[in-house]
DNA sequence: GTTTCGTTTGTGAAATTTCACAAACGGAAT
DNA sequence: ATTCCGTTTGTGAAATTTCACAAACGAAAC
């Protein structure tokens, strides 16, 4: 790649990390930031305009704050720094005190030992600029080597670990064991990944009460567990004494239910992706489970009971269905007949039907739900099916009628 | 667009058309053929190489064979023709004996007047000389201005005009009912397009069969009949005397079940789109009454006894959930055990499974269907609910268990 | 050969669903 | 106010489904 600018400003030798930032702060007059790969704080800019609260916070605790940290693994700003040579721009974000800023990895050869990170509020730097911070990049590369800095801590590693599987980082299942081993944890046989999703931000107090709950539990080991703002995401697995997937739903509502009772917490939304057997599948387990909490929000009554992702049935299919619909757009003709009647006559056939069939076709359950007498129901069915020219006792036909009623919520 | 050539051999005036096809003959060296927009010859060159059965039908009947017009509707060859000023190559179609060859249009302005082919099948032609054949094609202009070519023949356009429905070829409503009134046909209020497929080409006299058995249906008034090799397609609205949409399920099963009774042909596949009342909606209908006959193809026995896009039931969704799947695989825990415990103790669960779910849980239907006894299939649905951990109370469950079983078959 | 385990079939009673019919109800039209 | 029409509710009988239990079956293991 041709560079943009003439001479390397960075080609020569620095004593230490300081004299280098000193020289990057120059050259593109914005504070920056060393860290290892760790985010552990290796030296800092003393310029004073534009230091926002990430790190300020970075500068007080030596390290960037876990906070920080998972929303950048979240947005997927960590996994894009470690897989480019190049400066990234990353964007504003506001709930953790994040500004605009710039940020490279550093590194030798594939290995990331280390990043900086310029804020350039105030003066957006260049694209000549951003390369000029390769050459800086490249300068701290033997800086961070002479540190020893390959001694990895295993706390600190953990929480990385914890997202790159979340993230499908890893191509193969052998990467994926070595770590294991590295941090010396035993890699369970198989696991689940568990979301809740809490009203409020999950406070250190809160935290306390989680991993004490999660811990009396008996009916899960927990693996990882991770706190980010409202959300709680562990990597568990059954617990030896009842090694079934069910588990996971029994633990799900035991969790909400408890962290009602015993501390007052109410309003936890929690789901659980498949059980699988291999961690290259950590990142799928993940998205299923966020899946279920995404449609949970969307269906509250449909999907209460609801919290493993293979309970989800149809709704499985709703995203899929629905942008087909969008490509080409059908209108079930039973319910537009049916919608029409129901504003003619003042009836109540459209949800009657709703009900009727996404509970089996259950007559007596659903007249219970519409307040009704079984009869009423049973007379309300022949006129539904009339109308509708539909067949009730065709599974086909029901299924697309109930798939499309649930579409036509989301409208 | 710059010409690729120097200079335009056809820069002069020409007093026919055949003297003007003697020109282009010689610069290309190719037998061309000019017809007008309806497909009817108007001159040709006496070249004696490379002439194919299309061309030859073309010559000795004054017209291009029907069967040709079709097909070339059908693949969007005419269509394309008329969106654009320049030559298009059409690449061979062995069925209808048409070979390698090239076309334009003849336009003034937007209206296109008439088309000029050249089969190059011996010796392709360079894109300079495509560029040639657009010269040739204005200078046919005048020519058949002056042949008076507006004088629409209702017989020739009628064809023309119930392909371009049936692409979507019209932008507007006002467009269409301006059609409808030039060639005299009355719009009727509401159509569907109905497909049939034969297992073996139609010829004149089961055309005649058709034509006749249509007519004294009885069910349904036909307004637009078109026959293509192994395919009739038909616009037709409900007959006034039971105007429902209901008819159309009935004309089918009538028009297969008596042309197997009186002229014993057997194996029709028919199908129908959607009814609508505006005909800019033909191509949807159309392409849904195809999309049912693919979907039949696919499943044969659960779609016999279906014929209208809206029986289709889910299996209207059926692609958009395997495009789906195939970004994100997703195997259903339950079948996945299922087939394990069926291979591991030779049973029949799956299958079970399926045929319970399909025919709307219905258990003696189901057992009838699977010759057993009824407690054996509840015996068996017990078994099905612990080792697939199944709710089959539960309509979203079994409607993601159908769905998966169906797409299982697909693969 | 015997045992064991999971599956199939038969029986019968209890529970539930389905259906026809009559009556009541209530809004809209006359 | 009356009538009409479509909807709701109640009643009861018939049909069907569900369930528990016993016995038979058959393949695989001992």
């Amino acid at each position: 790649m041709k560079e943009l600018h003439e001479t390397n400003p960075f080609k020569k030798p620095f004593g230490s990390l300081n004299e280098l930032i000193d020289n990057i702060t120059a050259v593109l007059g914005c504070p920056v930031t060393i860290e290892d790969a760790n985010h552990r704080l290796l030296a800092y800019s003393s310029h004073e305009d534009g230091t926002d609260s990430a790190r300020v916070g970075t500068i007080i605790s030596q390290r960037v704050p876990e906070k920080v940290i998972n929303r950048l693994w979240k947005e997927k700003v960590i996994p894009r720094l470690m897989q480019t040579e190049t400066a990234l721009r990353i964007p504003t974000i506001e709930e953790i005190g994040l500004r605009d800023r710039v940020a490279i990895s550093i590194r030798k050869n594939q290995e990331v030992l280390g990043y900086i990170w310029a804020v350039d509020e105030q003066k957006k730097l260049s694209a000549e600029q951003l390369s000029l911070l390769k050459d800086a990049a490249g300068a701290a590369t033997p800086l961070l080597l002479k540190l020893h800095l390959q001694r990895k801590r295993k706390k600190e590693n953990y929480q990385d670990f914890f997202w790159q599987l979340l993230m499908g980082h890893y191509q193969s299942n052998e990467e994926i064991q070595q770590q294991f081993y590295e941090l010396q944890i035993t890699m369970p046989a198989q696991f689940a990944v568990l979301v809740f999703r809490f009203e409020q931000e999950i406070t250190g107090k809160v935290e306390e009460q989680i991993t004490y709950l999660i811990a009396t539990s008996q009916k899960i080991t927990n693996h990882f567990l991770i706190v980010m703002e409202n959300e709680l995401i562990l990597i568990a697995s059954p617990h030896p004494s009842q090694p079934d997937e069910k588990v996971f739903k029994e633990f799900i509502s035991y969790f909400i239910m408890e962290m009602d009772n015993r501390f007052s917490i109410r309003g936890i939304k929690g789901s659980s992706g498949t059980i699988y057997h291999s961690f290259d599948r950590a990142e799928t387990s993940y998205q299923q489970a966020l899946k279920v909490l995404k449609l949970k929000e969307q269906f509250p009554e449909d999907l209460q009971k609801v919290f493993h992702y293979h309970q989800l049935g149809i709704f499985q299919y709703l995203d899929a269905i629905l942008k087909e619909k969008k490509t080409s757009p059908y209108e079930h003709p039973a319910i537009t007949k049916l919608e029409n009647y129901d504003r003619l006559h003042n009836t109540n056939f459209l949800e009657t039907l709703e009900v009727f069939v996404q509970h089996d076709s259950n007559a007596h359950e659903a007249a219970r739900l519409l307040f009704v007498h079984v009869n009423t129901l049973n007379y309300r069915l022949k006129r539904i099916r009339e109308i509708g020219d539909l067949d009730l006792k065709n599974a086909y036909e029901k299924m697309a009628v109930l798939v499309d009623l649930k579409i036509r919520r989301l409208q």
